[in-house]
DNA sequence: AACCTTTCGCAACCTTTGGTTGCACTCAAC
DNA sequence: GTTGAGTGCAACCAAAGGTTGCGAAAGGTT
């Protein structure tokens, strides 16, 4: 019924530092690897292998200008990322909703036959 | 202003095989690490270390049951974690609509100074 | 033009994490 | 008491995240 999810997609999110990454280039518009390792605890080879993983995945796309690599943002791949975090969330939500209505028609019925 | 999120927690459930355990626990109520590694794709070790992640998270709780361990969900926690998705989830959506509304106050400006 | 600086990409290496197999232990059932 | 299912622990492997070191390309300076 649910999460044929993008694991590609979610495992890109799941890291903290991507996940950061991110932030920052929605935060601050278009930047490199080197500027987004300026802001970051890692070296900026490690930002670089990050930059990579999210491009693969399409939620950032480089542009070349110069020496420089500009990243951004794909803002569709990212609304499509963020629909399917909402899709789980609102999924064990359910669940945890139905799972709360039963518990409380058991509670009902062993009080019902208490009270008998 | 954002995610200061438990990155603990989002690890966690960054992993595809721990919100398919989650899943299951949800649909089908408690399980060993046993009967969980029946119904995935990787074996009862494995499964083992999963649960021993999303237990010191407290996503999940045990209960001895004789020579079994039955696991399960902790409500107040999974709700906690979809509430923090769900955070992430709408900061990145106010993000992209702002960016989107500057987008189209420049175009709007581009094209009046066009009209000129 | 020659030089220096910045940014980048590649390779080697280390550590952690997810996965496996193998083994010893416990508890229930026969 | 022996057998069988369920666990836990340890050793071992591969992939992922991180680091350092190096050489190459683009831009600025003199």
């Amino acid at each position: 019924m649910n999460a044929v999810v993008d694991d590609e997609l979610w495992s890109a999110i799941g890291d903290p530092i991507r996940r950061t990454m991110i932030d920052l280039l929605l935060a601050d518009g278009p930047g490199t690897a080197t500027s987004l390792s300026r802001r970051l605890p890692v070296t900026r080879q490690a930002v670089s292998k990050h930059l990579a993983v999210l491009d693969r995945v399409g939620l950032i796309h480089a542009e070349p200008a110069g020496r420089e690599r500009h990243y951004q943002v794909d803002e569709a791949q990212l609304a499509r990322a963020v629909a399917q975090l909402s899709a789980v969330g609102s999924t064990w939500d359910a669940r945890l909703r139905r799972i709360k209505r039963i518990a409380e028609t058991i509670e009902r019925t062993r009080t019902n036959d208490e009270g008998d």
